[in-house]
RNA sequence: GCCGCUGUAGCUCAGUGGUAGAGCACUUCCUUGGUAAGGAAGAGGUCGCGGGUUCAAUUCCCGCCAUCGGCUCCA
């Protein structure tokens, strides 16, 4: 007998041998017919597999982030199973589960698999899970499994196997299927109630594009239709909220070939909402003790020199602003930095001045791979809420306690809700390709853990994922469905102080150098507007949005009236323009609800002689009649209000 | 940069080896209407760009450019 140990703490005694399933039968058939994997000494198991000795246990379901990925992994080989049904011969990538489902890359040889291939696959994989075939689990020496790939003729299996050690080989079978992996999965096929294949993509082999590209089905499956209909809506939904369609149909901003791909122009509407950010954001920083700087567009050769950027970016950047001087070169500014750190070296600092924060929202040019242009979220040239911020070793979780007040404020104006703090630190192992002292590196790290910690965040620890120059804060945050995004980067650097040779003059009259810290709340404006378009779906809170009100005269009648209304709200600080078209009132109204503008206000006979106007808030229909100062009281109360309850 | 899809009016999209159409938007006129589309007329397109095949190309072929979906990249 052996002791299972549950999460509630209560022990169990089962067979040797016994299954995570098994034991969730014991407990009941409802919670078995759900289990999809288990969790045994922390490790993920499939609920099939024997448990031996003395284990802790924990069931894994459609809930479990794990439970999930077991299901999506257990759908990538069911995929395979389909198309190799479908194509006899075809070569198997790799398969994992994703953030949301699974993709397979698969060779078909000469034969080409498209999006109008999908019915027929679907169609297949629900057929062969309908026949509940159990994911079997088996160890398999090295010698084997190679002769079993050789034997089938698949290359890229093969490949994979190279890499791996003998002894720790496992495959898995389902159905007519058998792929090497390293599981876990769920025990049947007939877990996946749903499947859809949502994608078709080139991917190339083990991501290097000197191999050869294979075909990326993505697919997604779940264990009740429902879900998948659901899910279905879902990504409906975010196509409407989609910032470049949205962005046209607002007229926020556009772009022009003849300009320049990746280069956005704003729109009227899309300028009054990024300066009407800007200053949000300004007022704040110089409330923290931010110093506003401007600096130029471009940039002499030599500061990229010594910034080190030119040799790492200087062949693949916009090349070089030639002048009528001989051999003088300048280049668009990639970013705002090295700019920064002359400002800092423009007089001598001492311990005192620390810490100072040069503050500007500065447009920088980067020339982006052609394929890697979208929409406002990745462009060729933009504008970075940049602040450099220059402090003393022992200043730097202070610092960063700030930083992230200011992004949580940031976000609380804007209704981010939802968000982790992502730290990036150096690999565990290798520290060959990081620049600035082990000390430095140590005290860097610990302070952002701390002030992460400080500040009660929700925090996720990645090793590796720092910068060669120094460890950073992210934030991820997810959006009004469900979708995560990397906000509001708080970034350590030790390397441009180095090579600008930055310095302060320490309380004990010897040269020290600062560290630099860089952020940028917003990132860019033009990927945080996109981003903020698609969470808020175009609906701007109030005191955001480019035209608060929308005054939609009955008949040409009241066009003076309406005008009159017009000044005065004008007068209240409030942003708004009268429809003075000449059409039916149904029309203006269903016009401006498409233009999401906040209200509108209905005006006519009864409203002019009673010196009223009838509100009505988008998307809820009439709010009735009211005196236009109410009105306006009223909308300023609610941005006041709004405003309030960001600073608590 | 790589692979694949696509490119027709401002927008959404039909269509064709014999130089083009709808709806919305736009202009003008009629209508002056009370909470999500009033009516009529009109204007608007080198069918992405450049080559080739053809008596004839928006349509077929090639190249380029751009969009979109991914990959790689992201100071």
């Amino acid at each position: 007998m052996i002791n299972i140990t549950l999460p509630d703490g209560a022990v169990r005694q089962y067979n040797e041998g016994t299954t995570a399933l098994e034991i969730a039968k014991s407990i009941s058939e409802g919670l078995a017919r759900n289990v999809l994997a288990a969790k045994v000494n922390g490790e993920v198991w499939d609920a099939t597999r024997p448990i031996n000795a003395d284990s802790s246990l924990q069931l894994l379901t459609w809930n479990d982030r794990d439970g999930k990925e077991a299901l999506w992994h257990s759908s990538a080989h069911l995929m395979a199973e389909a198309l190799e049904a479908l194509y006899p011969g075809i070569k198997f990538g790799i398969g994992p589960p994703i953030e949301n489902g699974f993709y397979y890359d698969v060779d078909p040889g000469d034969r080409v698999i498209s999006a109008d291939d999908f019915p027929k696959i679907e169609k297949k994989m629900m057929e062969l899970a309908h026949q509940k075939n159990a994911y079997l689990r088996r160890e398999i020496s090295k010698a084997d499994a190679v002769a079993y790939f050789r034997e089938k003729g698949d290359q890229y299996k093969l490949d994979l196997l190279e890499d791996l050690k003998d002894g720790s080989i496992t495959f898995y079978s389902q159905g007519n299927f058998t792929d090497l992996c390293r599981g876990p999965h769920i025990p049947d096929t007939g877990f996946i109630k749903a499947a859809k294949l949502l994608n078709i993509a080139g991917a190339y082999w083990r991501g290097d594009e000197t191999k050869k590209q294979l075909t990326r089905i993505y697919g997604i499956t779940f264990p009740k239709q429902k879900e998948l209909d659901e899910y279905l809506v879902m990504l409906e939904e975010a196509k409407k909220r989609d910032h470049r369609k949205l962005g046209r149909e607002l007229e926020l901003f556009t772009f022009s070939e003849k300009v320049g791909m990746g280069l956005p122009l704003w729109l009227p509407n899309g300028a009054a909402l990024r300066e009407r950010l800007q200053s949000f954001l300004q007022k704040a920083q110089l409330k923290a003790g931010y110093l506003p700087v401007v600096t130029p567009h471009i940039g002499h050769k030599q500061l990229y020199v010594t910034s080190g950027h030119y040799e790492k970016y200087g062949k693949d950047s916009f090349q070089p602003i030639r002048t009528p001087q001989e051999g003088e070169e300048f280049f668009l500014k990639p970013m705002n930095c090295p700019h920064h750190c002359e400002i800092y070296k423009s007089k001598p600092r001492s311990y005192k001045d620390l810490p100072i924060r040069f503050a500007e929202f500065g447009t920088v040019y980067r020339y982006e791979q052609h394929g890697e242009l979208h929409g406002l979220t990745r462009v060729r040239g933009f504008t970075q809420d940049d602040a450099h911020l220059f402090c003393r070793p022992d200043q730097v979780k202070e610092e960063f306690c700030k930083v992230i007040d200011l992004v949580l404020y940031v976000f609380r104006a804007l209704d981010f809700t939802d968000y982790t703090a992502q730290i990036s630190l150096r690999d565990k192992v290798d520290r060959s390709k990081y620049i600035g002292s082990e000390e430095n590196w140590n005290k860097a790290e610990q302070a952002i853990i701390e002030a992460a910690k400080e500040k009660g965040l929700n925090t996720v620890i990645e090793y590796g994922e720092a910068a060669f120059y120094g460890p950073k804060l992210d934030f991820m945050v997810r959006d009004a469905i469900g979708r995560k995004w990397q906000l509001g980067t708080i970034q350590v650097d030790y390397n441009l102080p180095e090579r600008f040779e930055l310095e302060y003059t320490g309380s004990d009259n010897q040269k020290h150098r600062p560290v630099m810290i860089h952020r940028a709340p917003f990132g860019s404006m033009e990927r945080f507007v996109a981003v903020l378009i698609e969470h808020c779906a175009g609906k701007f809170p109030l005191w955001l949005t480019p035209e608060q009100v929308a005054i939609l005269p009955i008949s040409d009648k009241y066009i003076d009236y309406a005008n009159r209304v017009s000044e005065q709200l004008k007068n209240a600080d409030i942003r708004g323009y009268v429809d003075d078209r000449s059409e039916k009132i149904g029309k203006k109204i269903r016009d401006n609800e498409l233009k999401k503008v906040p209200y509108m206000l209905i005006i006519g006979e009864k409203e002019e002689a009673d010196g009223t106007v009838s509100v009505r808030k988008q998307g809820d229909g009439d709010k009735g009649a009211m005196p236009v100062s109410d009105f306006a009281d009223l909308l300023n109360m609610e941005v006041r209000q709004r405003l309030e309850s960001i600073n608590s």
